[in-house]
DNA sequence: CTGAAAGCGCTTACAG
DNA sequence: CTGAAAGCGCTTACAG
């Protein structure tokens, strides 16, 4: 079933089938009934790769999503589909590897679906380079600021991991934390990482409080086992901890697990609090604290953004949207 | 650049560059070398809606993911992906809410991007009719056993939901519990779930416990919050339950959360067990005790069978996977 | 408003 | 082994 047949059957030729397909004002009444009628008779659905061919550009957002294990883009990227199609655009997801170039990919996938839009979810701060003005579509990253090394068709949205960061140290210190030590991802290629790791150091620096991140942040990848063995690590080298910032809660959960296998609890002999602020989190023992981002706010900025720059060309902007620090029973207060 | 500048600066017509880019044999060495040279001068790769619109079939295999929240789904996809690169197939992830009709939605991916086979994640039991072969393509359904209502061109590879479940009472009964009560899903809807409380009834009935489904099985969506609600009408309804089976991890969780908010700690005062075996569940404190789901092998199980069907026109299996009782330290021994 | 026709970038019999 | 040509299913100037 082609669109030839819809066009013999109707008694018209292609070129009004394909005018009533694409909502083309120019098609008379009559026909535009006749022709739907009979689409619907059928249930025809035209091909998209004829469409595509033709057209070189679909109506549609790709979504690039590294690794499937992470919780905040899982819930991300659902608002961020909702978001989308409320817009009148659909979404296409694809997942890749986290050791993979999403920039490569994303190139691969202009090519052969001619997407509206890029959204990256999670990066690598190394693959964002000028050439991504290449793709020639307007992107946008999430949850991570692409501020500080600007490409002109680059837009982000993202908490400004700096001050949250801070603010976290401020509630450690407020609740009598002066030991505090610092689990992170790996600095060259997590953007948010550096910039939560820097918040901690200007708070440290403002309170007084001597840290030198050389030697005591400690990296890890963003996983249970990497936040698990970092725990054990900063066990073995700082002993005298009260307290542990994790940059994600999974990190979190696996310190936690850590700590309790080495007969320390959470919180009343150490405290622990995260960063996402994951729904996991509030099912937790305890409930971690942590810092919650707006995935619903993130997502409705995020796709009203990349949308203007779509249909108005507008420039890339980087917005910040508010985080909060959600309370839970994993800090202790002296 | 498309084929046409190839062949032209390569010195050759179209249809030997086709044919260089197919590998099919019918080609000069030195055809070949030449113009892979030019190609690989040019990053040169052809335009994948053209070649769709002609092939009408590509090499992929596509993935329906029922939610993106489902951690289990995310581990067998990412096994399932992997798999299939190895197989030299390509996979193409699209995940659909909840709510929609994934066989609906698989009739239109087969249209536009005819693939060679499906996998479908997660399954709404109502929508898998004799229909479905009307894809016309192979089809798989993961960790759900479609063995019950047989379709041709649907293989499956799941563990013996209906025994493990039966194993984990008999678990629960050997640690000497005896008011054992269930969390599971719809039973309308989710085939696991319905199997797995048939494996619990066949196991309280040769224990000689008596259980009334009808008042006593508690349903909820497979989520944390899922989880907590049921676990609340649990403790109102039957105050003196000393063991919760909850079919899913997740739900699990939420469980233990829900018991230790009404003052009852897990396991002291109350066990709770789960069901899929995510690593999440080492972590937690208490650990959780579950049914572990051989994730990799039901992957590399999946996607032979799926293989096999595609290239020798196989017919459909339905494959079960063995899966593997894990002691955590959720379950009280008294 | 409508039709006839060109063309999107590829693949693949067909002829040589 | 290679080239010339038809055709996949659609869209869109162009002419009327």
């Amino acid at each position: 079933m082609t669109i030839k047949d819809i066009a013999r059957e109707a008694g018209y030729a292609v070129g009004t089938v394909s005018r009533v397909l694409n909502n083309n004002p120019n098609v008379s009444p009559q026909a535009r009934q006749r022709i739907l009628e009979v689409i619907q008779k059928h249930k025809f659905q035209p091909n998209t790769n004829a469409r595509r061919l033709k057209q070189q550009q679909s109506q549609g957002i790709a979504m690039i999503v590294k690794g499937t294990h992470n919780m905040l883009f899982a819930l991300v990227l659902e608002k961020l589909q909702a978001q989308c199609s409320a817009a009148g655009y659909s979404s296409m997801v694809y997942y890749i590897d986290e050791a993979d170039n999403e920039v490569e990919r994303a190139r691969q996938i202009c090519r052969e679906h001619k997407p509206r839009g890029v959204v990256f979810l999670g990066s690598n701060r190394e693959n964002f380079t000028p050439q991504l003005t290449e793709l020639g579509v307007p992107c946008l990253l999430m949850t991570n600021t692409a501020a500080s090394q600007p490409i002109e068709n680059l837009s982000s949205v993202s908490v400004d991991d700096v001050s949250a960061a801070a603010r976290m140290i401020d509630h450690l210190w407020a609740q009598g934390h002066r030991q505090i030590e610092l689990i992170g991802g790996f600095l060259e290629s997590s953007q948010p990482s550096a910039a939560r790791l820097s918040g901690c150091l200007s708070a440290f620096s403002r309170l007084g409080i001597s840290y030198d991140a050389a030697t005591r942040y400690t990296q890890a990848r963003y996983t249970l086992e990497g936040g698990y063995k970092a725990m054990e690590q900063l066990l073995a080298a700082r002993p005298n901890l009260t307290a542990v910032f994790a940059f994600s809660d999974i990190m979190a959960i696996g310190a936690i697990r850590a700590l309790q296998d080495h007969g320390l609890r959470v919180p009343q002999d150490v405290s622990v609090c995260g960063f996402d602020g994951l729904e996991l989190g509030e099912y937790l023992i305890p409930r971690l604290t942590t810092i919650r981002q707006p995935a619903e706010k993130m997502a409705e900025r995020g796709v009203a953004l990349l949308i203007q720059c779509i249909e108005e060309d507008a420039p890339a902007v980087h917005e910040l949207v508010p985080y909060q620090l959600v309370e839970g029973e994993s800090v202790l207060r002296f």
